[in-house]
DNA sequence: CTATCACATCAGGGTAAGCTGATACCACCC
DNA sequence: GGGTGGTATCAGCTTACCCTGATGTGATAG
């Protein structure tokens, strides 16, 4: 159950999504702009990620905005993200994972 | 990148065999017998984890004791399963990401 | 040196996660 | 009510992950 839920924010869109939701709450066209990816991936995300209960959702006008659902989501990726500035190298070097992120 | 890491721990395998490491080292051949799995199997999670810096290995005699290699790891585990507290109906129903954990 | 224990790696096949393109839904404006 | 902008969902396909079984490597004992 655990690993399903750190599943979720294995992904590289996901994180990206929840980094841009970090500072503020944006809507589906935002980050579909921001990401420039395809409307149906970003809401596909999303909804993963709501399910899971990373991020909160609510309509504003036609709109619908998502936010981050819990300050410890944050804190949750900072620590990941600090720990990995350690073994930055090593995961990098992992086959088992393949990274789809290389420039 | 911080996703590819994640996805280290996106795995119910990884996840115990973290868990089990987190009090004390361990071999291979005692992680096989307390898991019940087969030997390429935990070995084969025990690399991916070890590539991306989750823990540490060292010879001893003709065993390969494996540790934690970061207390943050601890943390990181820590804070994931405080967070899925409170969003376990969430997470068992989201059906992008299959669970393989039903009793 | 050979045998054996403990572990690592390989080749292959099955399966679930993710992407694309099309379509359905929902709220608002006219 | 029809039309449009903003989201959500769907079907089909591709690919990466994981498992199994067999084989390779390294260290110790005899």
């Amino acid at each position: 159950m655990v690993a399903k839920y750190f599943r979720g924010l294995g992904d590289a869109t996901r994180v990206r999504i929840l980094e841009l939701l970090r500072d503020q709450e944006r809507s589906v066209g935002e980050l579909t702009r921001l990401l420039d990816l395809s409307q149906p991936k970003v809401s596909n995300h999303l909804a993963c990620l709501r399910w899971c209960g990373f991020v909160d959702s609510r309509r504003e006008h036609r709109e619908v905005r998502y936010r981050i659902a819990d300050r410890r989501v944050a804190q949750l990726l900072e620590l990941g993200r600090a720990l990995l500035e350690d073994n930055e190298e090593h995961v990098g070097a992992c086959c088992h994972i393949d990274g789809d992120d290389v420039p």
